[in-house]
Formats: structure tokens, sequence, C-alpha cells
DNA sequence: TTGATTGCAAAGCATTTGCATGCTA
DNA sequence: TAGCATGCAAATGCTTTGCAATCAA
């Protein structure tokens, strides 16, 4: 396993980078964002990352909060998201492949899910029309198999194998 | 061609239903803003809707034509769409099939289009995750062939079958 | 030194809510 | 008549902006 504290060199020079060329500066505000940004797997809100930021450090407010994610979003670090409740989530974008979005409307958990039809299928569908495809996005909405437990049995243990995917997260509301 | 006055008669029932069964009123202004609603076949937001009905009814206030919206969505009779500008529209929703977004990112053009193909991947890529799909959006993001004129040759006059569509709104900004 | 950055407070939007008045069933 | 509906104004929640002070290059 790497050194802990190098895991993110590349993020960070990919930052520092954008930075030079829109000729902005360096600051450790920028740095400690980014760097929970990073080490959190999560959909974060501004809002979220900002409490994060203030266990570390106080001074830190929420205007900066949002002007740095929209900075690493430019950076191409970070990727907006929205789940429909109003707010934007940010997720990591960079060496992360292309996913979409199962969301449980009863306890909010939220499925990563790729599946190479469908991007085959959204692709095909664009140039049908002309359409120069910049990106998509998908969300399905309905209820996980938790939540629906009285019919879940049919389910079961889903057999066979599963597209790639990852838990993301979930409120224990 | 129908009597144009009787061409909703069906929707205004299914209005009339709804308020029945929650024990709601009928009014003058719930009346004109459905009827407004269904002659108008385009994305509207609420405040799109507020000036239609202004024309015909000053008195009548941005909050009802919100709680109206609500009451549509309710009945049936009307979807939420959510564009990306933090606006919500609305779009109709009975007797029309369901249909997913192609937004042109430089006109701000809707195609709205249906795939088969694509509908059953995504019930598949549910039930393998035993999620009860009550519904999803997708949204493809790019450029129409009218803007991206310069590379439009390319595809030139879509050739082939196209899928069920319709072009539904563009900004001539 | 110079211009970008920060944090606060205030402004902006879209949407919702409280409440006195009005109207439907 | 009882209780839902209305419209205004005010409140809300998320996000952006103005600005004086601060800091990086």
């Amino acid at each position: 396993m790497a050194d802990r504290k190098n895991d993110f060199q590349k993020e960070e020079q990919v930052f520092l980078e954008h930075l030079q060329k829109a000729g902005l500066k360096r600051t450790a505000q920028r740095d400690l964002i980014l760097e929970i940004f990073l080490r959190t797997e999560e959909h974060l809100s501004s809002e979220d990352l900002y409490w994060l930021v203030q266990k570390q450090d106080q001074s830190v407010g929420h205007t900066t909060v949002y002007r740095t994610l929209k900075l690493l979003t430019e950076a191409g670090l970070a990727r907006e998201v929205r789940f429909g409740d109003g707010k934007t989530y940010y997720e990591h974008h960079y060496n992360h492949e292309h996913h979409d979005h199962m969301i449980c409307t009863e306890c909010g958990k939220v499925i990563e899910f790729f599946s190479p039809e469908l991007e085959a299928l959204q692709d095909a569908m664009a140039e049908k029309f002309g359409f120069k495809l910049t990106h998509h996005n998908l969300r399905i909405l309905g209820v996980c198999s938790d939540c629906g437990k009285m019919e879940s049995e049919l389910y079961s243990a889903a057999s066979g194998a599963l597209p790639r995917v990852r838990v993301v997260s979930g409120k224990t509301k």
C-alpha cells in the first residue's frame, strides 16, 4: 500500500497546473479543501464539505468552499451531480470512470453503476440526431432492496455477475 | 378535427376526480391554470405559466400557480422536469408516453425521444439490484446539429428511421 | 508591489409558508 | 356555515456578489 500522504499526488498536480494556467494562486484554504474533498469518497454538498473543513480550520468560510468546488470542477477533479433535492453535490471525477446513479426514494441510498450497453445506446441515439454528445445524466429512482424488504425476497442476494457498482451513500434519516 | 373546446375533456375529468378524492375544491383559478397548461405544448416553468395566466386574469398570483402545478402533478396530469438551470419545468404527463430529453447546450433546444431498448436496459439494470424502479430521468447534453453546423455535414439529414421524437422548445436567445 | 483571495454581509433566485380575507360545497 | 383556497408579504434555502482587508507570487 502506498504512503497515504502521497495518495493524491496526481490530483494535486492537476490542480496546481490548472491554477497556473488560469493565472490563479495557490492558497492554504484551497489546499485544505482539495485534500478533504479527495479523502471523502462520497457525494458532498458544498455545505457538507464546509463542515468537514471547519473541523480542521474554523476560519474557512462557506464562500471559499463554494468557489473552490467550482474551481475543482473546472480543473476536472470534481463533477457536479443533482439528486433532485435542490442541492448540488460533487463527486470525484479525475480517474473515476463515468457512471450513473440509482437513488432510493425511501432511504436516500445512492448506488453508482455502469453499463456499457446503456452508454453505447445513448451514443447511438445522439448520433441519430446529429447531436454531438458531451455528457449525459441518468438517474434511476426507486426503492432499494433494503427498503422494499417485503418484496425483496423475490430477488434475494443478487445472483450472477453484477455490473460494476459502488454503494456510495445513504441517509440514516 | 374535434371541437377545440372539448379537446381536454378527459384531462379535466381526471383533475376534477382528483380534487374530489382529496377533498379539495374546484376554483376558477385552478380551471384557468389547467386550461392554459394543457393548451401549451412546451416545457413550462411556474413563472412561464404565471405570465401566460396573467394575460387572461391579472388577479392570479404566483403562489396559486405554484400550488396548482403541484396539484396537477399529484393528479398525474403534469410531470416535473429539471434541465439543470435551477428551475423546475413541467410537461404534460397524461396520455403522453414516457420519453427522455436531449438538450442542446448552445441554443437550449430540447428534443424528446423514446427508445424501447434504453427502457428495457434500465429496467433490467434496476432488477439486478433488487431495485423497484418507480421512474427514471435521462438527460443527454450536447450540441445539436443546427448549432454544430460546421461538423453537421457529417450527419446530414438523418438517414433511416428515427425513433419517435418531437422537438419541443429552443431559445432564440 | 500588485492583483488575486478571503470572509463577511447582503443580495439573488426559486420556492414555500403564515395569515387574514374570500369563496366553494 | 365550515373549511378549503387565495394572494400578499415575509421567510426559507441554496448560491452568488460586493467589498475591504489579506496574502501569494
